[in-house]
DNA sequence: AGTAATTTAACGATCGTTCGTTTAAATCTA
DNA sequence: TAGATTTAAACGAACGATCGTTAAATTACT
């Protein structure tokens, strides 16, 4: 056998890149062999190369694609910059939240498999990683400059709320106790409260040791 | 050669484990191989299996004393189960900082290296994982009951506030802007925060679309 | 006929693991 | 205390399996 009846390059691409997805998010990118994605796939692995050089070039477009996708969703769905602060975050969070429920294997990658790149890919993964981390930074510099936000720490905030957010796709599950709907509500308002007035001042508590 | 002079049992398990932890938090689980790890030991790669019976075993290992010396601490270090809730959570959240960013490799290889382990492990550092969250929950019910807290979700809380804060791993570098300290008071303040009474209804504001 | 798509087969390298052997240290015996 | 014996700790070599990747051949579509 060599070519088989109704092949079509770019479904088996596209089919390529959803078992990938799905294998890698499932065992990891080193444990996923050539063989076993193209067995996935329901082809030979040598048929593989036809459409991603190497191994790696595999994962680096599967995770550059992802975050140049986030990006263009992110300035496609919201381009109302001139919003008061609190209804940019808020929409912010929303989009967050909606975009990665809806893409648990694309996200899990790109926030996991950032040390199987390459240097090279590595920065330029970053860079884009960057630029979103940008957004929303933006949003809380904008906040706390009008005085609707008060803020220890930009960068520290930002971190904290995006490693929040995405930490969902860790444990929801669609069908569960809760909607994805119910789920954004709940984190968004989170999201919210943490950009907010302070109340206390924690830092006045007693500190204990860690051990 | 065979016994090196000066070899002792103890000392070159000790060094296993530091060394896998270096190397697995580094490049995962499944791109350690064991003659990386015996060379980095300074070790033949016959020699580790008088230490751990697999390399399966050697993950499981490490990551169930990391969890168990994790719940051991938070035991030994808050015993106070009276105090006001306030008083507790920053407590918890001083605790899970400080333990965490003390061990960067630990932390991140047993959020990270869940799906290398075998289904009998995975359970089993899985049960220590929902003992620790039951410690945040149980504080988290506890302010609400008393009215201090006002939280939408108890479990949906407490695992943003989980993920937020064992995000902090993730971007702190020792020697940069922030010493240790401060990052421990910002992400303990952002977790009050997040904790304490509603000031808005962010669920009345506009939904925008996801893409 | 020409090109697109996939096959079969194989390359050298590396994987986790096991085997038998060898040496250092600890313990026992005289 | 000197020598013999046992145990602890590591070695070098090899096993079969699998890895990523390439080359050439083969079949389907236009």
């Amino acid at each position: 056998m060599a070519r088989t009846t109704g092949s079509n390059g770019e479904e088996t691409e596209a089919r390529i890149r959803s078992c990938a997805l799905s294998l890698i998010a499932d065992h990891g990118f080193e444990a996923m062999s050539m063989r076993r994605l193209a067995a996935a796939v329901g082809v030979q692995s040598a048929a593989l190369y036809r459409y991603f050089p190497t191994k790696q070039a595999l994962l680096a477009e599967l995770m550059t694609s992802h975050m140049k996708q986030l990006l263009a969703a992110w300035t496609a769905a919201t381009p109302d910059n001139s919003a008061a602060p609190l209804a940019r975050l808020d929409a912010f969070a929303r989009f967050h939240i909606r975009y990665h429920l809806a893409r648990p294997h694309e996200v899990f990658i790109a926030y996991m498999e950032l040390r199987s790149l390459s240097p090279a890919h590595y920065v330029a993964v970053g860079t884009l990683r960057s630029t979103y981390e940008d957004v929303l930074k933006e949003i809380l510099i904008d906040g706390s400059q009008r005085g609707d936000f008060q803020l220890d720490d930009i960068h520290v905030t930002a971190m904290a709320m995006l490693a929040m957010l995405t930490g969902v796709t860790t444990w929801y599950q669609p069908g569960g106790r809760l909607s994805a709907a119910e789920v954004e509500a709940h984190y968004t308002a989170l999201v919210c409260r943490m950009a907010m007035t302070d109340f206390t001042d924690t830092t006045e508590l007693p500190q204990q040791a860690a051990r």
